[in-house]
DNA sequence: TGTACATCAGTGAACGCGCGTTCACTGATGTAC
DNA sequence: TGTACATCAGTGAACGCGCGTTCACTGATGTAC
């Protein structure tokens, strides 16, 4: 039954990616690694031929997940042209489509309390990729101090995930789509 | 073994009062209903004399969490005074006391992403606070249209929860200072 | 008011189940000669 | 290049454990007479 070298990668590949997905779905605590394996087409038993623990699966799925939404943004900015690629962002990220998006989504919203408690390996990785979108959001304020810049940023990214995140609480789908329109016209100054 | 009416009202109470803490400190799924009951000084067993299921007592919790952090809100409100009593909510919200009690703090904050997988009636019920906090802050609004008032509310909510979930997240205490700092800044109209 | 009995809050053991993790086994791959 | 052997990805059963939930039992409380 062994796999060539290249079939191994892509199996772990797949497993890291799946897990990224079944994570954001269901919650962290909520996903068992047999129905991760199971999602990516495995047996539960071969789980530790790739890695060391759940915890350091995590970890990875939380990388990748990260750099996955962060390409969405990107793409999403460079839809609109450069001077409102800001606004191209912010509606994006306050779409209803991506409120929708369980699997797909940004991780600190499909995440964010479980990631607070989660070990530092995880937390670190969540902070780099939370770092990475506030100095790509940054440069969508040119002619600002670069501290500035960053300032803004940060504002924007959390305010934007707590509107998400509480757009997906609520029960009254007309409250959910208004959270994210009040968020959508604070941020871009409507 | 029986105990009293008044008695028997009085261990409900602390069940839930001690599971609004439990799941806040913990979350939900980590949050096992023999650690509950353990913490309120009782045997898992009796749990099903008071409650249904786990969900009701999460329902319950949730209440009973909600309203204690709106009156928290509320006391941080009348300390400051009544044109400055935003700011006030603004920073109390925001500061680093919020951000370290995890017990007492807004369940949005520390429950969000599980909140939003949980069932309707706990959403429901999360729902609910939300709005009270809403009607609440909307009032620091004065001499403005209701409706301006409670999407003005609806956006600094919204952005305060995202803000101090992210403050949870990052492993840098001097980010996370950043985040909140950066936030208040921006609501307050620094 | 006093007595006999039904109620039921709380205990502690047990239920089936799924968790994260381990392990003996398999057989195709990669390597050594 | 061809053959013999070591490696190891993946399987499927099993581990101990804790989960939510159930249940027989207890004994003090509340009720009926």
């Amino acid at each position: 039954m062994k796999k060539s070298k290249v079939e191994t990668a892509q199996t772990r590949d797949r497993i890291v990616k799946t897990a990224a997905a079944e994570f954001r779905r269901n919650g962290i605590h909520a996903s068992g690694l047999n129905d991760v394996m199971a999602a990516a087409g495995l047996t539960h038993g071969g789980f530790y031929r790739h890695f060391d623990s759940k915890d350091q699966l995590l970890a990875e799925a939380c990388a990748v997940g990260g750099e996955a939404f962060a390409e969405m943004i990107e793409s999403a900015a460079s839809a609109g042209d450069g001077k409102n690629s800001l606004q191209a962002i912010v509606e994006a990220y306050l779409s209803p489509k991506h409120r929708d998006d369980r699997e797909g989504c940004c991780p600190v919203v499909s995440l964010g309390s479980e990631l607070a408690r989660a070990d530092e390996a995880t937390r670190a990785i969540a902070t780099e990729g939370f770092l990475d979108l506030v100095d790509f959001v940054a440069k969508r304020f040119p002619r600002t101090k670069p501290e500035v810049a960053k300032a803004k940023a940060i504002v924007v990214l959390c305010a934007m995930m707590g509107a998400v995140t509480m757009s997906r609480v609520v029960v009254d789908p007309d409250l959910s789509d208004e959270i994210l329109l009040q968020m959508k016209k604070h941020l871009t100054g409507g």
